[in-house]
RNA sequence: CGCGGGGUGGAGCAGCCCGGUAGCUCGCCAGGCUCAUAACCUGGAGGUCACAGGUUCAAAUCCUGUCCCCGCAACCA
């Protein structure tokens, strides 16, 4: 009987099934999982729990677009895992405000650099409040007060080492753009935009002294100080290492730049965006000005989730930087990839950039649709696409028809019979532990398509489960007892899915009438205690059932 | 020979690291159930896993070569 309802899984077959199968259940208890688990303990160290993720600072020179969407759940996913099972965490975001991106932009609309971005942050900051990103902190790198103290007192600290050095960069300088042009952006030899031939222009420089630490970066990310992940990103890294680094410009003169942060001792430069942008990490926690938040910094396990475009800055010139300032390196790089729309690159000439406020308001303003399909679609590193056909069909198949439909109909069974609930055995379908470890596994190693895949999982059985019993034909305690089993189950269910569809697994516990549901999207709520089956004493009576999902219009 | 990713039933993807009956969602066909959001469950049709060699008792999975697609190539997440 109980192996009917064990998930279809092949136990192993073929020409020697004990040891196939020995094999397949010592694999399954290890929990690896697909080319992208690490050969090494990523993500959770229980000896550790302090946690400080950050992502990317975005670039605030236009409005918010979805990949800067997928990058801030991903890590948001992560986040509220880590916060679920335990750990303290501290999880920051911002923007990049300064370059000459945002210079000509605001020329171009007529407005100061200031101004511009003080009209578009608000929009990031808006965006992620709508899709429920908890971040703690939120920084940007106009802040003088916070972030600009650190960024000169780390220059300094640079300079003092003998880091940074001034040289003479000689580049092809377009008066139409009012910058320097590479070579690659050359058409017949002139700017594309302005078609005049570039002027060989020769300037000074701040330079950063990469090369110099080359040693000390192949033995970081080669030996898991710093780590990353998925691990083929770092055979990339290591591969451009191999190459040789080149020494990097850190500064640019006031008359080719001048939205930044000056340089220390140096009226004439401003500083590019290594120094500045980047720094966006510690200058965040107050280093070198504020003692008690930069603790953070030194002894909690310091992630970085940032996109693949960005992965080389994050793998090698940071940490050159603080090892150069004598701050210690950060532990682990989750690059991920990129979104497609429809199958093309998302771009502005082709038409197809996806709004994400477009998204929620298909949606009705609920975040989690996006938040499901960004999270459980696109597997952690690879590239993925956003398709309106494939979200509203997962939408319907998953969230609504699955999911909702077993809720509602566990409740409805329940309420019926008057919403008290006698909670017995584990149901005969598996050890719910199984699934909760298996779904822990993959969480602990960044595997969020399996963690979400291993819950859904279990809603499927769940379903198997009910059309095999017919909870509806029992009587009595017996029919109770059952679907108790289910809301239980449900419960379950509910915690799992938090951080990844945080507002659905309240509005789930809400309805069970679990009693700590008011409570779970508190940044201190703790799975632990209300982990095993029945674990939650308090709980008597369900709610009324409610549609989770409605059908799209 | 710049670097990387990919080519798996009609569509979109997983599996590949660690070789052992090809899995998921959608769609299609037939049936069941009636607790439930026309939802749920069962069964079926449909794939020589890009191609060609090789290793092996055994290859989607490892090795070699070829073809095709797509990103990146220092500041567009």
């Amino acid at each position: 009987m109980k192996n009917e309802y064990q998930n279809t899984k092949k136990p192993g077959a073929g020409f020697l099934p004990a040891a196939r199968k020995a094999f397949q259940d010592s694999r399954k208890n290890l929990l690896i999982r697909g080319k992208h688990a690490a050969p090494f303990v990523i993500g959770y160290n229980p000896s550790m729990s302090r946690h400080y993720v950050t992502t990317a600072i975005d670039y605030p020179n236009a409005a918010p677009h979805m990949g800067h969407v997928l990058e801030k759940v991903l890590a948001d996913v992560c986040v509220r895992w880590m916060r679920l099972r335990g750990d303290e965490v501290r999880f920051q975001i911002g923007t990049d405000e300064h370059g000459i991106k945002i210079q000509q932009t605001a020329d171009k609309e007529k407005l100061t650099p200031q101004k511009l971005v003080d009209r578009n942050v608000p929009l990031f900051e808006e965006l992620y409040t709508k899709l429920n990103i908890s971040a703690d902190v939120f920084i940007r790198t106009t802040d003088q007060k916070k972030h600009w103290p650190t960024v000169q007192a780390l220059w300094k600290k640079l300079q003092d080492a003998g880091a940074l050095e001034k040289r003479s960069y000689t580049g092809l300088y377009c008066s139409g753009c009012e910058r320097f042009l590479t070579k690659k952006e050359l058409v017949d030899g002139k700017c594309a935009i302005h078609l005049i031939a570039p002027t060989e222009v020769k300037e000074e420089n701040w330079f950063f002294k990469l090369k110099e630490q080359e040693k000390l970066l192949k033995k970081i990310l080669s030996d898991g100080t710093y780590s990353i992940i998925p691990p083929e990103r770092a055979n990339e890294t290591l591969s451009l290492l191999e190459s040789g680094l080149e020494d990097v410009s850190f500064s640019r003169p006031k008359s080719s730049l001048s939205w930044g942060i000056p340089v220390p001792g140096d009226d004439e430069q401003v500083m590019y965006v290594w120094c500045d942008a980047l720094t966006n990490y510690i200058s965040g926690l107050g280093y070198f000005t504020d003692h008690e938040e930069a603790q953070w910094w030194k002894d909690a396990t310091v992630t970085h989730v940032i996109g693949k475009d960005i992965a080389r800055f994050h793998a090698l010139i940071w940490p050159a930087m603080l090892k150069h300032a004598g701050v210690r390196t950060p532990d682990q790089l989750l690059i991920h990839g990129f979104l497609t729309s429809e199958g093309q690159k998302m771009s502005k000439s082709l038409g197809n950039v996806v709004k994400p406020e477009e998204v929620l308001e298909h949606f009705k303003g609920n975040a989690d649709p996006l938040r499901f399909y960004l999270s459980s679609e696109i597997p952690v590193g690879n590239d993925g696409d956003f398709s309106w056909e494939r979200i509203e069909g997962l939408y319907d198949a998953k969230l609504r028809n699955q999911l909702g439909n077993l809720l509602n109909r566990v409740i409805t069974l329940l309420v019926k019979e008057g919403g008290l609930i006698d909670i017995a055995n584990d149901l005969d379908i598996t050890d719910q532990t199984k699934i909760v470890d298996r779904y822990t596994a993959s969480m602990n190693q960044f595997d969020l398509h399996g963690g979400i895949g291993t819950v859904f999982e279990y809603v499927t059985m769940l379903n198997m489960h009910i059309d095999k019993q017919k909870p509806w034909t029992l009587k009595g305690k017996e029919k109770i007892v059952m679907l108790s089993g289910y809301a239980e189950a449900l419960r379950t269910v509910a915690w799992m899915l938090l951080p990844f569809i945080p507002d659905t697994a309240q509005r789930i516990s809400q309805q069970l009438g679990v009693s700590y549901a008011d409570d779970m999207l508190k940044k201190d709520f703790t799975i632990e205690k209300w982990k095993g089956w029945g674990a939650d004493k308090a709980w008597k009576k369900v709610g009324e059932p409610e549609i989770l999902f409605a059908p799209l219009v």
